[in-house]
DNA sequence: TCGCCCGCGGGGAGCGCTCTCTCCTGTGCG
DNA sequence: CGCACAGGAGAGAGCGCTCCCCGCGGGCGA
């Protein structure tokens, strides 16, 4: 590992060389062959071919300025990454996206601000062309040094501070309007006591959902709403919490899947039915959990894997836009960095 | 992202002028600085910290011909890098490894034919120092590609193809150990009629761990043993198909937390009681899972985070071994690629 | 005192590639 | 039939860095 790899790697000369061309004539066959006779871009093909020649990066890099890179930022990675499928799938999405465009991707896991100011440095060392950065916690320095380092980057998540400075490219879904559907779901359903169980709010998309339920629920009880967690055990204190105070309550929109099967559990254990006597509703239709809840569980669905691919193309295409139909609910109009926030979509499934 | 970054980054040239020395004391300052008056020394890093000089790593890979950075290749991610933390975690201890190392993180994920083509070109093409890779199943072509491009690389988990071919850098837990200690445990606790649940067994951890069981009970009644997936609904079908086929089973030993949970779910859906009537003994003590069962899982538990740790290590250092004291229970003794086997422990809970 | 050796620092080549500039060839038109 | 022009191919200059090799100077032994 110490010590390079030995390295027999035909060059460009040696593919010159076989083909009986100039360096540039096989430059320009490797990259797009614009203005190359085919009879010899054939035969510089086939060159390439016989060697088995593989441009080196490194020096395509040294003079093109270009990395073919981009580096995955995640703050805080014992959070999200570990507990819940959230960000793998989002990574997997990224990953989709890139390997089409034949960039690479970086993975760096922060998990202090020691490793911040590593992430720092590499960012603003220009070893790639751009970032994508997830940062769940309003007090996060991450997002700052990121965008310090003057790299393209497209959030993943709103920020929080997107409200003050409009020029931040991110990708979210519409968690606020994925709130008002359970919500209003719930108020269709005849559910007139819906207490909410919030996420960590010091979290955007938490705040949006807790502003998606009370924007349909206006001068709804105070008493309805708990703050949680995100987790299953914090959704079951959060349920029990709920119940020994509004024992009428008689629906149930908690922020994430996870905290509602939390909440279901509790709810069977006090001998209430779901969906008869509370109806539930969760959030992100998560993989594993929301099909398997007793019962299954009716949630907002995101298509986090295509927020992934959304970012990684936000990010290579800059301008030039190419979402997929349907999933674009809103764009900044005309500004440079557009905010991509996708749709949501309720299924029903047995709880609510 | 097209276009190239505006660069107006300070070079090694423009770190020498202003340090009044040429570029390759510089140079010998920014790596090491062997044999370099201290005061030349000092002057040079005044200088690279007022211009913020930051080395251009293509340059430097250009001709040292080292590139610190690795890739991670993981086949077909939807396995494991979403349904569990597993994968999450093992990325994790890699991370804080390359980190210590100043070496970068490549993530390859893959997911079918094409994209295994493209790895393997991409390893071929000699962009990484070394690769760390992910396979699961028997068949799967993606180890055969890898280690065909000649990259240096150590598997994460036991290849089955390692039994053939010795020369197998791999880190993984003793599986077999771990189930022994489960099955004895068991048998400790004076159960007589202990069912295995198995994980997929075109895995080498589900196999190894239905050896040691097997090892443990020797002679053991065959219907006791059930395959499964290692997924929570494929637990609960298990246990299911085991109670109706042995009802006098008095202990189960699943091959993964996830499926223990299941079962568990069943044993108290059929009204029997954990552990008097049935002890349960899970594998991996998985986050959010092993503790959150009811009863709380007595599971093995495996290092995951160490064992990613364990591979960064093995692929950078090489020969020297640097283990934390403990954790190695085996090694090739001699052989040029060590294979490292790390230790499990009975974690005691609730539920045996 | 002189010479030699050693240690520190500098000069320069070149890693493999891209890209501009120039040259050459072939074609079409006057 | 000659000339101009266009388009295709080659030569060459670096990109920023490392590292080899050499030169210079000081210290020490003869």
């Amino acid at each position: 590992m110490s010590q390079p790899t030995t390295d027999p790697r035909p060059t460009l000369e040696a593919v010159a060389a076989r083909a009986g061309v100039s360096r540039a004539t096989v430059s320009r066959v490797v990259n797009g062959s614009t203005g190359v006779r085919k009879s010899l871009a054939e035969r510089v093909r086939r060159a390439v071919e016989e060697l088995g020649y593989v441009p080196n990066q490194a020096a395509r890099s040294l003079v093109t300025r270009r990395h073919d890179a981009i580096a995955v930022v995640v703050a805080e990675p014992e959070t999200r990454i570990f507990a819940d499928p959230f960000f793998g799938l989002q990574l997997r999405g990224i990953s989709k996206e890139l390997a089409a465009h034949d960039s690479q991707l970086v993975l760096l896991l922060t998990e202090g601000p020691d490793d911040y100011a590593r992430v720092g440095r590499y960012l603003a060392g220009g070893h790639v062309d751009g970032a994508l950065a997830f940062s769940l916690h309003l007090d996060d320095a991450l997002p700052g040094i990121v965008r310090a380092t003057g790299v393209p980057t497209v959030f993943g998540g709103r920020p929080y501070w997107s409200d003050t400075r409009r020029d931040v490219p991110y990708v979210d879904c519409d968690n606020r309007g994925g709130a008002r559907d359970a919500v209003r779901h719930l108020v269709a359903l005849g559910r007139t006591r819906i207490a909410h169980i919030t996420g960590p709010l010091d979290q955007t998309s938490a705040v949006d959902r807790l502003d998606g339920y009370r924007e349909v629920l206006a001068g709804a009880d105070p008493r309805l709403i708990e703050e949680c967690d995100f987790t299953s055990a914090g959704g079951e204190r959060a349920m029990r919490d709920l119940l020994d105070r509004c024992p009428d309550l008689d629906g149930v929109f908690a922020a994430n899947d996870l905290s509602a099967a939390g909440a279901l559990r509790v709810l069977r254990e006090r001998g209430l039915r779901v969906p008869e006597d509370v109806a539930v509703v969760g959030f992100d239709d998560m993989l594993h959990v929301a099909e398997q809840t007793d019962p299954p569980l009716t949630t907002v669905r995101q298509d986090i894997e295509g927020m992934g691919r959304l970012m990684a193309r936000l990010l290579l295409h800059g301008r030039d836009r190419g979402q997929p139909p349907g999933t674009v609910v809103r764009e900044a109009p005309g500004a440079e960095p557009a905010p991509v926030v996708t749709q949501t979509t309720l299924v029903r499934r047995a709880s609510a």
